[in-house]
DNA sequence: AATAAGAATGCAAACGTTTTCATTTTGGTA
DNA sequence: TACCAAAATGAAAACGTTTGCATTCTTATT
């Protein structure tokens, strides 16, 4: 591999220094430390690097400084409407925050995660942004023993390992069981993508059949569903469930999930929400404005990002926990037209 | 800002040298170039690497290389179906040749996409992949001087300036109005988005004017409407529109765009297809398996995605233009049951 | 066994900044 | 005007790699 030299002769901070009468670490101080520099001699430096072209290298600089000025977030797919609109919240703050975001995805496959976190490592983040709880322990120590800040978000836990930001999934999937079940549904479908390596889902899950056994339920075997986050599948066992026994509700542990629900009990034939009820979690663009407008529980995604990445840089400038560990958001019922009272 | 120094005493090159009896020379060798080293050597050094828990910096290394082994993709919005396809599969690609991505949205504001070029450079990626052609001179001036590639992806255009890689948004205009016009549509409303800094959205919206002056239309003012990607807007926008004058089929410039269309219909209580016809370009998440299926023209993200990333690969290591400069992938018109032959 | 050619390794100088420490300048005060 | 503290600047040593060149080790050939 021929790795030819010779940045095309870009300048530098000597060449600015150079032209404006001054040393190199006098022009480093003028971008670092403003107030460092006197006035003329600032505004002659940036009128040389002006002038040059100049365009400082952070890589250069990183070097000594400890800090890459990256932060890296790891989410299971990008390719979803779940995680879209927290990552353009979180990338927009750091932008904010003069940092660059490096994102990744693995899929839901743990062990690609750790091929993630190492190239992460190996650029330098000065902290990692992880969705949820369920990790390997290995790039867990990795950052651990370098002392990278981590924290997890989108899940909330009040005793989480990790310093946290997140909404209460499983009171996500409490209220909006107790909500169905307060419309007088009894019989209902919950359909929820596999909780084995998702704790987001587990603790939905958890929080619906809480509210089901409040109202002395004990959901049978066959009402508990598994489906990925995928219409398409989620509509085709819609379809499966209603051409045999048919629930009053269906309870779906995530909005694309819900979409693909009503969209099969239309497929079939039934009006939502007269003659089926569904309902998701999430609020994920599209649920307000479909007919019927989803019920469903809002999760804050932007207030996360955002939050995430105000605490994920003050983490790593202060090399702090922060406080509190631990951060809960409030997740919303809202009621639209996907669920009506059981005549 | 104290920045404390110390990376927590992280062990480097020289620490694996000394421990693996080598210089730290072969070390970096043993990683950039393994078969340069001999196979005894190699195993200690590797064995040394793995025991000191040693990961490589490289930043540092990037110094040297002028390679940094990350490449910037600037797209309007991250949060939004019409990207994330594409942007996951460049991102799982990139990953696959060992380079990381860094991404950046500017939400449709070329000013803003100034001050994202010039961060990417400050973080000296390997080549920066843009959407479409519309973009402010100076970013590009600013990559051409410093011998960065670019290209420019999603939209098509046989001779444009920067090599592309994208579908041909004309054609896909075009098809799929002329489909519509030989269903027997001749009353037909068109929803697109802004066309002034889009080019995408232009050249959808100019092959389906081409479309219809074939059929000897010349679509009125009040039948070309403009609607930005937000499926809510569109829902109200049709509402609007069908409340006044109703036509006999809706062309929209996307299929979210689409989406919020069909919920319009629905929501005044029209009958899609019966009644009216809908149909998009795109082929997001979903469209298939609404109801009804959206009929739309199929743009292959996933593809375009792929091929940019082996692309800007390329031409980062090779440091010259791709050929064919200009790659036209295709568009596919995909009927599904939102739009039937008008009886 | 001696030798030469080639492969493997080591040495040390980059890469472009930041930062410590020393030096100079500034501006106010005696 | 001379002087001093404080502020501004400069010199030079890092930061952790990569790499050209020099050196040493292999190994095949005579």
């Amino acid at each position: 591999m021929k790795r030819s030299r010779s940045r095309k002769g870009a300048p530098g901070i000597v060449e600015v220094g150079l032209r404006a009468g001054v040393s190199p670490a006098t022009v480093s101080r003028a971008f670092n430390d403003p107030d460092m520099v006197r006035a003329p001699t600032r505004k002659r430096i940036e009128q040389a690097a002006q002038d040059l072209g100049y365009i400082r290298d952070r890589l250069a600089g990183a070097m000594h400084n400890k800090f890459s000025g990256t932060i890296g977030l790891i989410v299971p797919t990008i390719d979803n409407a779940i995680f879209s609109e927290l990552i353009e919240a979180f990338s927009a703050r750091l932008q904010h925050h003069d940092r660059t975001m490096l994102i990744a995805s693995h899929g839901y496959d743990l062990a690609q995660e750790v091929a993630i976190v190492r190239s992460l490592l190996e650029r330098r983040t000065d902290g990692i942004v992880l969705i949820g709880f369920d990790h390997d322990a290995v790039p867990l120590n990795m950052l651990a023993q370098r002392d990278i800040p981590v924290i997890s978000i989108w899940n909330y836990l009040d005793d989480s390992a990790l310093p946290c930001i997140g909404a209460d999934n499983f009171d996500a999937g409490y209220q909006i069981t107790r909500y169905v079940l307060e419309q007088g549904h009894r019989d209902i479908a919950y359909v929820f993508p596999d909780t084995k390596l998702n704790d987001r889902a587990r603790g939905r899950l958890d929080g619906a059949m809480k509210a089901a056994n409040e109202f002395g339920l004990n959901p049978s075997e066959n009402r508990l569903l598994t489906c990925p986050y995928d219409i398409g599948k989620s509509k085709e066992l819609t379809l499966k469930t209603l051409a045999k026994d048919r629930p009053t509700a269906f309870i779906c542990g995530n909005d694309v999930i819900a979409h693909g629900a009503i969209y099969g009990c239309q497929a079939s034939g039934l009006k939502v929400p007269e003659d089926i009820a569904v309902c998701g979690i999430g609020d994920f663009r599209g649920s307000a404005h479909m007919e019927p407008g989803l019920t469903t529980i809002r999760l804050p995604a932007k207030q996360i990002g955002i939050a995430a990445a105000d605490t994920i840089v003050q983490m790593s400038e202060t090399g702090m926990q922060p406080s509190p560990l631990h951060q809960r958001m409030d997740v919303l019922l809202v009621e639209r037209g996907s669920v009506q009272k059981l005549v």
